[in-house]
RNA sequence: GCCGGAAUAGCUCAACUGGUAGAGCAACCGCCUUGUAAGCGGUAGGUUGGGGGUUCAAGUCCCUCUUCCGGCACCA
């Protein structure tokens, strides 16, 4: 007779065996309605399922995590029925849950249309409603197998003859329609009520471009309508902080189809480049390392040494000369680095030299991948290479994961995740190099007392690497910073240094960054702060409004005054209103805006408002450089008033 | 690169099934001398992304190229 413990500690005795849903029941009638699975002893089990013995249970209803994940697999399972409602001709494949929703990836031959989607949208509405039973099934896999083929469905048929033949495979039917599923799901589909579909894309089969491409359809669904629209509100607000769309408006850089994936930086943007550059080379100098630079174009020969022209030559653009000499437009910098590097003789004891440049990069990315900032063909990386003994490799990361928090807290950034990822299968190197690299990574990693992530088979083809993840204030994810161990470039181009016992080493190198691009960060750095940028990166940082002409004088007077010393300073004489002007200078986010009418002018002060809309009254210039001051001195510590 | 969608004035977008390309903002000219998020009036602005085709007639239909957007694969 099985007695049920509920998550509050409660005890139910029944006199037989009884279903979930029962349990429900018996609890109360909201529960029972609400009901979507149940976790009997940790195991998510459907409302269906039959408790014979003692068990821990709790009910699962649309407010748990894992009861939104049923929803928005069962809405997978709605969107594939009314597919194969509409259109019997399509095969369904896999529809699983992704963050916030989930997809199914349909084969057919027809492409769906946008028109499409909505139809499709509302048969799942009307399948809903008919509030059909979901049922579970339990079928000999080749019987299943067997099903499928019958039904036309080769995909699905594929995917159940990979289980184990004698495993008995669990099927969900709704209506008249079947699909392979390991549940569970909600007990009917009158429980799915807000859902909605998002985009529509292609995808490979099995994730593999040599397969055939199929069609996938995204969808969102969640327990009610209210965090469904709650969900559309986040997304468009997500939008609305796109840094293409402040690109335009902010006046900062631009694209055009004559140059796919390269940036036309206008004055402002490059304003903010510049800050972030010199603050980067500033800690450069702070933390021992040299700057140079080096040719943008080399012959095709250092690639080929390096080993870039066998795994890369699809990507690297190519010119000629004359002579018919072949050159790639440097993808990266490290091969000319080790060439700097190999002028001199090195003894142990000149290792580590760290070794720095801005070095304008251009890749040849695939046409589908461009993006706005976030992925270019034309980009400045703050590179630096380090080469060093084995010996100071730990010690290296170490500094390196130090300066790089750093830097990232004068960004704006505290949620910062870590990453090893190890060898891929494709590599150069032998196996007991990777073995020490990986080791010593890992051993910086334990060192500093990170939490850190394994992503075996990630590393680069040279080495393994540690990556840096950061997430933003309206929580994306990005992998920005990187270091490297390379074990494998530095002896290929013939780095050596001589050690204490007077033979010839090969050094170790690592690559390392800690913003990425210049580029994709600015783009990131727009979205974070929606286009809100603190003082010291916004390309002006107070612009002087006046009431009336009167006031030009000494408008001109303090804008000389600021930029003098050394702000970033505009005026806005415009016979305008000076509501007028308020707005157009709040939507160009500019930090500072500083009202000057007659009163200001006759006392020497400045009516000091912020892009927040928030009134600073009135004060002196000083006090007012004194602020400034401080805020740009504490970077991207303390958020301004935004 | 692959699948789908899109490209119209500087910007944001209209133009029913093919029938004289429009609006708002910006720009320019004038009036207004203005106190914290859009004053008023006027003027000008276009080979509808490039090329080809169908048609009496193409922004609209077809082909092709380019770029962009959303995904997928890729990302040294």
């Amino acid at each position: 007779m099985p007695v049920i413990t509920l998550p509050d500690g409660s005890r139910r005795e029944y006199a037989a065996p009884l279903s979930v849903a029962d349990v429900a029941a018996d609890i109360g009638a909201g529960l029972a309605k609400a009901a979507l699975a149940g976790r009997v002893d940790d195991r998510l089990v459907d409302t269906s399922y039959v408790i014979d013995s003692d068990a821990q249970l709790a009910i699962i209803t649309g407010r748990d995590d894992d009861g939104l994940e049923i929803i928005r697999h069962s809405t997978a399972h709605l969107l594939a029925q009314a597919v194969k409602t509409l259109y019997p001709e399509t095969q369904i494949t896999i529809g699983p849950v992704i963050e916030d929703g989930f997809y199914y990836d349909f084969a057919r031959e027809a492409p769906f249309t946008p028109e499409d989607l909505e139809a499709i949208e509302t048969k799942m509405a009307e399948l809903a409603k008919a509030d059909l039973a979901v049922e579970r099934e339990v079928w000999d896999r080749d019987e299943a197998v067997a099903y499928f083929k019958g039904q036309g469905e080769h995909y699905k048929a594929e995917i159940i003859s990979s289980i184990p033949a004698d495993e008995e495979v669990g099927l969900y039917g709704q209506g008249d329609w079947k699909d392979l599923c390991r549940g569970p799901h909600v007990p009917s589909t009158g429980q799915l009520k807000a859902f909605k579909l998002t985009k529509l894309a292609g995808a490979y089969w099995r994730g593999d471009s040599n397969n055939e491409m199929l069609q996938r359809i995204y969808g969102t669904a969640w327990a009610d309508k209210k965090t469904l629209k709650a969900y559309l509100h986040r997304l468009e607000e997500a939008e609305k902080r796109d840094h293409r769309r402040f690109g335009k408006v902010m006046d900062l850089f631009h694209f055009q189809e004559e140059a796919p994936g390269m940036v036309f930086w206008h004055d402002k943007g490059w304003q903010i480049y510049q800050a972030i550059r010199n603050y980067i080379r500033e800690r450069l100098v702070e933390n021992g390392y040299e700057e140079v630079n080096t040719p943008q174009i080399v012959d095709r020969s250092l690639w080929e040494r390096s080993g870039h022209w066998d795994k890369f030559r699809e990507n690297m653009f190519t010119t000629g000369d004359e002579n018919h000499r072949v050159y790639a437009v440097k993808p990266m910098n490290c091969p000319c680095h080790i060439q700097i590097y190999n002028t001199t003789l090195h003894s142990y004891r000149d290792l580590p030299r760290r070794m720095a440049e801005f070095g304008s990069c251009h890749r040849n990315e695939p046409s589908g991948t461009l993006h706005g900032l976030m992925r270019v063909r034309g980009f400045v990386q703050d590179d630096a290479h380090i080469f060093c003994t084995e010996d100071q490799v730990q010690a290296e990361c170490s500094e390196f994961i130090d300066l790089l928090f750093s830097v990232y807290q004068d960004f704006g950034f505290t949620d910062i995740s870590t990453k090893l990822s190890t060898r891929p299968e494709q590599r150069v190197g032998e196996d007991e190099q990777w073995g020490r690299a990986e080791a010593a990574l890992q051993a910086a990693l334990e060192a500093k007392d990170l939490p850190w992530e394994l992503q075996p088979g990630e590393g680069a083809f040279y080495g393994p690497k540690i990556e840096f993840n950061l997430r933003d204030s309206i929580g994306r994810v990005w992998q920005l910073g990187t270091i490297q161990l390379d074990f494998s470039m530095p002896a290929r181009l013939g780095a050596t240094y001589v050690a204490e016992d007077g033979s010839k080493q090969t050094p170790v190198m690592l690559h390392r960054a800690i913003l990425g691009s210049f580029e994709r960060f600015i783009g990131i750095l727009i979205e974070h702060y929606a286009g809100n940028l603190p003082p010291w990166l916004a390309p002006v940082q107070a612009v002087l409004l006046n009431i009336t002409d009167r006031q030009e004088p000494y408008v001109r007077q303090v804008e000389e005054l600021l930029k003098n010393q050394g702000f970033r300073i505009a005026s806005d004489l415009r016979n305008e209103k000076i509501g007028y002007k308020i707005r157009e200078h709040t939507l160009q986010r500019v930090p500072y805006l500083l009202v000057i009418g007659d009163r200001e002018a006759e006392s020497n002060t400045l009516a000091v408002r912020t892009r927040g809309g928030e009134d600073l009254g009135s004060m002196t210039i000083d006090e007012f450089v004194a602020r400034l001051r401080a805020e740009l001195a504490s970077r991207g510590r303390t958020l301004l008033e935004d």
